[in-house]
DNA sequence: GCCGGAAGTGAACGGCGTTCACTAATTGAA
DNA sequence: TTCAATTAGTGAACGCCGTTCACTTCCGGC
């Protein structure tokens, strides 16, 4: 609370560390993970490439933290879908669509996220660490409470396990977010009368997620 | 046709390609792109690192040809999966269950044959050649053909675009490839009592990405 | 037997992440 | 104010990487 509480010393190594996290922001932005490189990052900020590693144990733990503090963006990005005044089937497709909008505004962020496949490898899921404490596990939270008041108001099936089901919602828009980052003109990108625009296919495909947990007379359970 | 229409030299130069693609492959598929690199596959096969530049361009080169091969067999499952004979719905929910299954057999394959952006960039959709021609412009086509026969025969909505609908279902499947080959333990990754299986979520997410498309009482269009 | 081209090589270039011995600066205590 | 101890920052190096190039060696056609 006291910023007297913190010394100078201390004032000049929160000021440094962030120059680097923000270049390594911009040039990740705007190259992606691939050009992005200790050397460079040293370059942008006038110092030796050396010096990022008293502030960093590894370029690892660098990526790490850009990918936690874009997960932070995603998070607060679901949390004002959800808080938004509308109906529940507006609602539902926006957390569709909001989420994949992201990935359109990072993509490069978006799909270095997912990449790495070390965090539950290092420490095999130890308790329910793994979830809970992070933004990524709080957005999947949104996701589950979204699909519990579907349930609850009747939109969605009664049976549907909400874990279960919001872990399906997540996965059907995870494909979308990383299409479009891999391949940048997704909807376009197959066959060949171009078919739609990206937004409308992105709202689209937000529809037919949502449809998936309705109940209808189709077939039941 | 006539083996004897080529000559040893070639028949050499043949074997040789195939030893590094071989090798490649092996590396490929234990230890991911990370650990592939043009000097491993050279170790492999007792070769200098250079000699694998009189076969290949570039690494890219390489990498890309395994890509399509990964593609090819993937092709080869959809059309067996797309002739096999039972109900459509059986047929759909295996569409999707059996791309997701070769995305668990070979995760780093999948992973890698997604992850460039190179392929749309350099030659910008010149003419319909960027899919139609390659593997997964073909197994995508299957996948289409199933939407059709299940506007066809009613099973799910007129008025779907099938082109669009395949796309979504694709991107659907591709998520929890994509999910699975990042997450190695994906359905249990997220949230706390584990849920199901992994094999059981699969075929649950096929099922839901299957309804998402079917014709019910709910609302229609 | 000879010659041209292909196959294969070793050394090098520039770039990468990372380490380490080192200097220069800052701080807290005497 | 001075001095020791801690910290920030550096330059050079190590071992990787993809790629190139001049070079030798080998093989097939004459």
């Amino acid at each position: 609370m006291q910023d007297s509480e913190i010394s100078p010393a201390e004032r000049r190594r929160i000021r440094v560390r962030e120059s680097i996290i923000e270049a390594a922001e911009r040039v990740f932005a705007s190259e992606g993970e691939a050009g992005l490189s200790i050397r460079r990052i040293a370059d942008e900020i006038d110092y030796s490439p050396a010096a990022i590693y008293k502030y960093f144990n590894s370029k690892d733990d660098l990526v790490d933290e850009l990918k936690e503090a874009f997960f932070g963006r995603l998070l607060t990005r679901m949390n004002d879908i959800a808080d938004q005044e509308a109906a529940f089937d507006v609602r539902a497709r926006r957390c569709v669509s909001g989420y994949v909008r992201i990935a359109i505004d990072k993509p490069h962020h978006y799909a270095a996220a997912f990449s790495g496949l070390s965090a539950s490898q290092d420490t095999p899921h130890d308790k329910a660490s793994s979830m809970e404490n992070t933004n990524k596990g709080r957005a999947f939270a949104v996701l589950t409470a979204m699909v519990e008041e579907g349930i609850a108001c009747g939109r969605f099936r009664r049976g549907l396990n909400p874990v279960d089901a919001a872990k399906s919602v997540w996965v059907s828009t995870h494909g979308l977010a990383m299409m479009i980052c891999h391949l940048p003109d997704f909807p376009g990108s197959a066959m060949m009368p171009v078919g739609m625009s990206q937004d409308a296919f992105v709202e689209f495909h937000a529809d037919l997620v949502v449809r998936s947990l309705e109940a209808g007379a189709g077939r039941p359970e």
